[in-house]
DNA sequence: ATGCCGGTCAATAATTTATGCTTCAACGGA
DNA sequence: TCCGTTGAAGCATAAATTATTGACCGGCAT
């Protein structure tokens, strides 16, 4: 995977001096080939130790690693992007910003897959799991997250799980008032910081519940207070492409805890596969 | 000039020992990765002294210059056959999927490319423009589908453009009695084939609305009755997965007339950044 | 034969990288 | 509020890697 897109997906989660190296690093990589540690941290005034501890911290053996996958990275992306640009702008018009589109995508999806354990996809998928068969799976949303909350709670009950969806704090409160042991609660928010979600969170742990949230990858309030945390890793410096990436990698992500749910446990699969004949058939009496 | 190239070229005129050296990297590029100076000597059983002279005569500044050139040479030939990258997401559990899941995700979205005209998608936009500029912009989808049609809609909010949104036939119905010229109903419906959708919009017709339906690629009664439609591809034998496939190329699709509609209209940009100005003021106060 | 020359190496100097330790500031709980 | 904990950052230094020097050796032309 690409240094440059790893460094960016964890680029939110960064010190300030980690932030300042990330940033630096992302948008002078040509000029690493003749940067030794020290001359990078000079650079930006700040300690060669410190430069070592972020390529040691972002998994890299060392400086040199780093380096090294970098050049890489430059090398195969001006070999990449040719035949890229050429496919664009042979497909259609306006392509060039349509396959960039996709090209963005991507990166953000893979950049989430990074960041998401499998262990956690793992986890979380059980976790649902263990509350469909003995209790509740609440999932509440806001806005745009409403949206994916919606329809993974859509998917949930296709999978006979029973959920409870709400998009309304007054109305979720309430609802979880009812939650006990055993049951889940599913929170969408991107920024991780609203006062009301933090509120049910909480709540929702001292009823002994479980809390799954999903949010960017940031260190932010809700994500805090997690059992489980899922996060998405998502940017463009355009404000309407932004939004585009986050959902598309969010959805990815989400896909992989369905897959995982249907591939785990074959009553659930079967109950799909029941639930969805079923709709047929009302679809075309 | 790619170092491999370089040194095979020189090869001839170099003394014994600069000959096993030149072999070996061209045999075993790769491992130079891992490999220091003093490294690579030990193992053609030479001084280290030797190594760093032979990439000096080349030309390099030196052997951690020879190296991550070799880096950037190998990165650029192999590109196109990267089984590192599948086989990396693979290993994990449940990874072999995962990564399967996202190259069938991106088979779809290319076919519901291909099939979709770029004219079709320029006209949708512009229809879409028009309308809420003069007019009012009506969406509708039941179940899985309303997920999709919901965001859609929030988005052209986002842009200034009114919408009105139903997830409900009778409401809808009633909501479409007051239409008129200019205005546009967005109907998502994956098999195209629901009676009462085909009613609205056969009602929306007569009141000189225009109809765009979203729709599998599929011959079916919506699609017929619709001004402009666009399609989607995607299928898979797994029941589980087909869902997913639908939607991400759904999802593509209309990204793709979202970004149409920011870079055709600067004005409907400017409002999308004033929306998310304030919304992001709401968020955070 | 002998002096020159390119090639090699061991020793070592110079540079670069990695790590241990200290300080400081932020955070959370008593 | 205070205190203990935690983590980030820098300094000093150890470890490593790389580059250079100078000595030695064998071939070769004078």
């Amino acid at each position: 995977m690409s240094p440059l897109v790893k460094i960016r997906s964890e680029r939110d989660q960064m010190s300030a001096v980690e932030r300042r190296i990330a940033d630096f690093i992302l948008e002078n990589a040509q000029l690493l080939r003749d940067y030794s540690s020290q001359q990078l941290a000079n650079a930006l005034g700040i300690s060669q130790s410190s430069v070592v501890k972020f390529t040691q911290k972002l998994g890299f053996k060392g400086y040199p690693d780093l380096k090294y996958s970098v050049g890489e990275a430059i090398a195969r992306a001006d070999n990449g992007d040719t035949p890229q640009v050429a496919a664009a702008s042979g497909g259609e018009g306006g392509g060039a910003s349509a396959g960039n589109l996709w090209r963005r995508k991507s990166e953000a999806e893979e950049a989430t897959r990074l960041i998401n354990p499998p262990e956690t996809l793992h986890a979380v998928a059980d976790a649902i799991e263990q509350a469909g068969r003995a209790g509740k799976v609440f999932i509440i949303g806001l806005g745009e997250d409403d949206i994916h909350a919606r329809g993974f709670a859509l998917k949930l009950s296709l999978l006979g799980i029973l959920t409870v969806h709400n998009f309304d704090t007054a109305r979720m409160t309430a609802n979880v008032s009812a939650a006990s042991a055993g049951d889940v609660l599913l929170v969408f928010s991107e920024h991780g910081n609203h006062p009301a979600l933090c509120k049910i969170s909480r709540y929702f742990r001292e009823r002994r519940g479980q809390v799954i949230t999903v949010t960017r990858h940031t260190a932010n309030p809700l994500r805090a207070l997690a059992d489980l945390s899922l996060v998405v890793s998502a940017h463009d410096e355009l404000p309407y492409i932004q939004p585009l990436l986050y959902q598309s990698a969010l959805q990815h992500l989400l896909d992989g805890v369905f897959v995982q749910l249907c591939e785990d446990h074959d009553d659930r699969h079967a109950q799909l596969l029941a639930n969805l004949d079923r709709i047929q058939l009302m679809l075309e009496p």
